[in-house]
DNA sequence: TTCTTTGTTCCGGA
DNA sequence: GTCCGGAACAAAGA
């Protein structure tokens, strides 16, 4: 699943392989993403070079040049980013993926074609990812980025801010690390290790917590993070198609999918549990996480 | 056929 | 209006 981390490494990637390049084409194999893709829209970016690539939460921001439009993606469950280079070899944008996956082009939806014969391959197996275009003017006012909370990577995110937001409100952690306007871009598998790490139970209210665990949460969250993104920049170069391994980011998971497992602390004979919370499942370790 | 997976949105109740 | 919890929704694979 694509969480923030992934999101990160795809917009380094991309920004190497596609900046100051020109868009010649582009080809809608199936429109039927999250929200439809509008044919009238995606002919806007036709002629256009792309300037730069931002991301804000689980968000992806294509600028061009000369040009106020603003290109958005969100990567759902299942989205990805294929970048296809003159010599037809497939590359890979992050590491959450197998180059491997859908070589049929089974669930390629959309090829942006470049001038230069190199492309970018949309494709998504659950379609619950969109692409969809703005004004820049019109950008933070739109339903997805207007309320947004602070960047969890950002000076913003501190105890000050941490506790102003959470004062009074009696939800669990969990839950309230995963609610966007809050903090945004962090999802089920990073909220589960972050907790983990801070060694605080998924279901403690929010109102429980001393300085100390919150402290642990903001120092964690930045940690874990930025680990994740160094370790998907580094190790896998250039996503290459010779590198046909699943991204190992997966066996850095202390507890997110290890049901039934030993917790992986040194002289703690905890078993990690799985519980539901919110309808999101949650892993936890009974021993660390009280 | 049913269950699972996710981020996001929406709605009812307090 | 605010806050919270729960449910719906999108699609596809097992």
């Amino acid at each position: 699943m694509p969480e923030l981390p992934e999101v990160e490494v795809v917009k380094k990637s991309l920004t190497r392989k596609t900046q100051n390049l020109i868009i010649k084409e582009v080809k809608i194999h199936d429109c039927r993403l999250r929200y439809k893709v509008d044919k009238k829209e995606v002919k806007k970016i036709i002629g256009l070079k792309i300037e730069k690539i931002l991301r804000r939460s689980k968000y992806l921001l294509f600028y061009f040049k000369k040009s106020s439009c603003v290109m958005l993606v969100h990567l759902g469950m299942t989205g990805k980013f294929f970048f296809v280079d003159k010599k037809n070899i497939k590359y890979k944008t992050s590491f959450y993926y197998d180059i491997e996956e859908d070589k049929d082009k089974k669930h390629d939806r959309i090829t942006i074609y470049f001038s230069n014969k190199q492309k970018l391959i949309y494709n998504d197996i659950r379609k619950f990812g969109f692409i969809k275009f703005f004004y820049k003017v019109d950008l933070y006012r739109n339903l997805h980025l207007s309320h947004l909370g602070p960047e969890p990577l950002s000076e913003k995110f501190n105890i000050k801010y941490f506790k102003k937001y959470t004062f009074g409100r009696y939800r669990s952690v969990k839950d309230i690390l995963m609610d966007q306007k809050f903090v945004s871009g962090l999802g089920n598998i990073y909220v589960n290790e972050i907790l983990f790490y801070s060694k605080i139970n998924p279901k403690k209210k929010i109102n429980t917590l001393v300085n100390r665990e919150i402290n642990n949460i903001l120092k964690f969250t930045k940690k874990i993070l930025f680990k994740a993104i160094r370790h998907g920049g580094s190790s896998i170069k250039d996503f290459s198609s010779s590198s046909g391994k699943k991204g190992s980011y997966q066996q850095y998971f202390a507890v997110y999918g290890r049901k039934g497992e030993k917790c992986i602390k040194k002289n703690c004979a905890g078993i990690i549990n799985k519980i539901f919370l919110a309808n999101r499942a949650s892993f936890y370790c009974s021993k660390c996480q009280k």
